[in-house]
DNA sequence: TTCCGTGCAAACAATTTGCAATAGA
DNA sequence: TCTATTGCAAATTGTTTGCACGGAA
């Protein structure tokens, strides 16, 4: 889904359609990864006068509800949205904050063995899991 | 480690030991299971008249700074604690909230896969994973 | 015109910090 | 004694809420 099909979606769903939300809506679509509520609220600046960044929040949650973004947690600070997609499971280095991607697929095999035994549908996506990268493991 | 034995090493390691600290660690061991910050302060002072906040937090800090404890994060809310150990996984009901445990073992292979492909070592009991649970799911 | 959406300020929850008073060793 | 520890109040961070005004449809 890109910036305008979510946008036309909103539309056609008979959702106002006001500027603040265009522009938030572009924010998250063309970030090239995660954004956090700060981000997007800085790229929105960039191109209106002023949007507050409570706007921010309420049409992140709006597109979430719809199913056109996702979000999740890096980490102790704040959430980070993406436009929704099968997603990726995060690895974030617990001393240096690097952050790695995997498929989520990778877990797949974990993910099956769950359901089996405990009935479980995991969301892999959702929160990230914490470690050491190599770097700082070798230190 | 029981309750004792943390208290001995704190003292045997020049530590001081006040009250105070030795109520917080009574109460991390002496729970059933997790605790979080305010349910430690809450058992604190059933034996004690007041105890800050503030110390309950900084005493869980030095307990897990010396390895005595681990603390980790089942959903948004509060953090939990638990004696150090070998730990398990969380899985948390979106839904419902339902927990379910997991022991670490059951990840294993994911793990070993990802420390050879990324080099990263997970922790994999710091943040609980989050999805459905059987009941929800069959709604 | 009619609500829905927005801005603003204030509320929130979990946690941390500064600082003076206090109490272990 | 001397420094580590405590309590208290205030600051912080991320996010939410109440409410009156203003703007999409």
């Amino acid at each position: 889904m890109t910036a305008n099909e979510a946008i036309e979606a909103l539309r056609s769903r008979g959702i106002r359609l006001t500027p603040q939300r265009e522009a938030v809506v572009r924010a998250v679509f063309g970030a090239k990864g995660h954004v956090t509520a700060e981000e997007v609220h800085a790229a929105v600046r960039r191109r209106m006068r002023a949007v507050n960044l409570t706007t921010v929040y309420r049409t992140l949650q709006l597109l979430e509800d719809l199913g056109f973004v996702d979000h999740g947690h890096l980490g102790h600070e704040a959430a980070t949205w993406t436009p929704a997609g099968p997603g990726h499971h995060h690895l974030v280095c617990g001393e240096c904050g690097a952050v790695e991607e995997l498929p989520v697929g990778i877990l797949e095999p974990f993910s099956s063995q769950v359901i089996r035994v405990t009935g479980f549908t995991v969301d892999v996506a959702h929160f990230a899991l914490t470690g050491t990268c190599r770097d700082c493991a070798s230190r």
